[in-house]
RNA sequence: GCGCAGGUGGUAGAGCGGUCAAUUACAACAGACUGUAAAUCUGUCGCCCAUUGGGCUACGGGGGUUCGAAUCCCUCCCUGCGCA
């Protein structure tokens, strides 16, 4: 028996979105959805229930920061993810392998995974294969030795160690090791790194299926290749051909192209399994991911951004800590029936970022991510009815003023 | 009244003859954040122009010394502590 089952509801016309039911061991996922993040086994400064309350479905950890702290074997003590951290629904983890790009070519820089087209090549000092002092990451073509980001001590991921961390950790959903690369590596090393990816997913592969977790989890093989049309549809139709429950969609983006990525990618991945593609969450990036035919995205923007005082709103983003909204009794979104908006106000929000108060940062969290996740909610039940189209362009033209 | 210690930018508090429009912190103002090294980071922060840069007014008030003063001297005002 699969560790989940995934069905297509209906599709968008003409698109490769679509909507879907995804089964796994915890309980049952309308997609598309919106994964929140929880990295260290918790949603940041939210408990479980409010978590559910404000919508989310599912919650994905990470397999580098479990292993460091707690550890996963406590984890598994514990009795996996889902009931260490209180979570009564489906899990997910990463394997690891943003980390090899966090801690590693982005070590100490400004790249994210996300660049403008002017951006790349602009700030293309930095040569991948070299190793500038403090970076944290080695990698090898059998794995990736890693700096701990909390002592310094050494520690080794190969495929096999992230899948067996994984299996400890016991999400319902985990992910093959690959590497993030920065969007700025050139071609060749892009190329190179898909390879390694590519041995290193069906090393992921054969490791879990040799295993009776591979009853319970489901493993996801992630597609790679940058921002380069041949090498992502290369690495889709590698991974396609492989007995992978679902894939990831991976690595880095040119803003101006990332739904041309993702379309690439789609057309050729198998329709039957969903598609995560990992990282992204922007509104506008959404709509583009969903209306090119992914069905998961996981994103710390919702969660961050609410920490540092950006909220979500129908027109836009604001700064809650802006000087207008200290006297300002009007929600942070009149539209919106989150409990932050239902209870409080913006002038509220702004005494509590501007005092530092911890509740800023819950309400801020709820907010946001209720803004997102019932975003994706609203797309889905667009796809269902067959508005999507409608429904995308009055968002964007409402989003973007 | 006498003695001592002080009065510096929104606040605290450095500076103690030139490199001072003035270290630093906080506050303020704005920006960034996309598989979380993140309750983080960046920029601005006397006034007026300017791209580097330039001009003006400033370190309690006033007056001096000096080529040059937030920095030295005199005086006045104010604050704190001690003594009458």
């Amino acid at each position: 028996m699969a560790p989940i089952k995934f069905s297509v509801e209906k599709k968008i016309p003409n698109r490769l979105g679509r909507a879907g039911i995804l089964e796994c061991a915890h309980g049952t996922i309308q997609t598309p959805a919106f994964v929140t993040v929880g990295t260290k086994a918790t949603v940041k400064a939210l408990t479980p229930e409010q978590v559910k309350e404000l919508g989310a479905e599912v919650v994905l950890a990470n397999t580098y920061h479990l292993y460091l702290e707690p550890g996963d074997a406590l984890v598994k003590t514990a009795g996996g993810l889902q009931r260490f951290m209180h979570w009564e629904g489906p899990t997910m983890t990463d394997s690891g392998g943003f980390q090899v790009f966090s801690l590693g070519a982005a070590y100490g820089k400004s790249v994210s995974k996300i660049a403008d087209a002017r951006a790349i090549g602009a700030s293309d000092e930095e040569n991948p294969q070299s190793e500038p002092a403090g970076k944290l990451v080695k990698i090898d073509n059998e794995g990736v030795t890693f700096k701990s980001v909390l002592d310094g001590s050494t520690h080794r991921f190969t495929p096999e160690r992230s899948v067996e961390i994984q299996h400890n950790i016991g999400a319902d959903m985990i992910f093959a090791f690959d590497e993030c690369t920065s969007p700025s590596a050139p071609l060749e090393y892009q190329r190179e790194a898909m390879e390694r990816t590519h041995r290193w997913a069906k090393r992921s592969l054969d490791y879990h299926e040799s295993k009776d977790a591979r009853k319970s989890q489901a493993l996801f093989g992630i597609v790679q290749g940058g921002r380069f049309e041949d090498l992502r549809k290369e690495s889709a139709k590698y991974l396609a051909s492989m007995n992978f429950d679902g894939f990831g969609i991976g690595g880095s983006f040119n803003k101006d192209d990332m739904y041309d990525s993702v379309e690439w990618v789609n057309g050729i991945l198998p329709e039957d399994r969903p598609r995560h593609l990992l990282g992204i969450g922007e509104p506008a990036d959404l709509l583009g991911a969903i209306e090119n035919g992914c069905d998961l995205f996981d994103c710390v923007a919702p969660t961050r951004m609410a920490r540092n005082g950006a909220l979500y709103t129908l027109h836009g983003k604001i700064n809650i800590s802006n000087a207008r909204f200290t006297g300002d009794f009007t929600k942070i979104d009149e539209k919106c029936a989150c409990y932050t908006c239902t209870h409080y106000t913006k002038a509220y929000l702004s005494h509590l970022f501007r005092a530092r108060e911890m509740l800023a940062a819950t309400l801020a969290s709820i907010h946001n991510l209720y803004f997102i996740v019932n975003m994706v909610k609203k797309i889905r039940k667009s796809v269902l009815d067959g508005t999507f189209t409608e429904f995308r362009e009055s968002f964007l033209a409402a989003y973007q003023t």
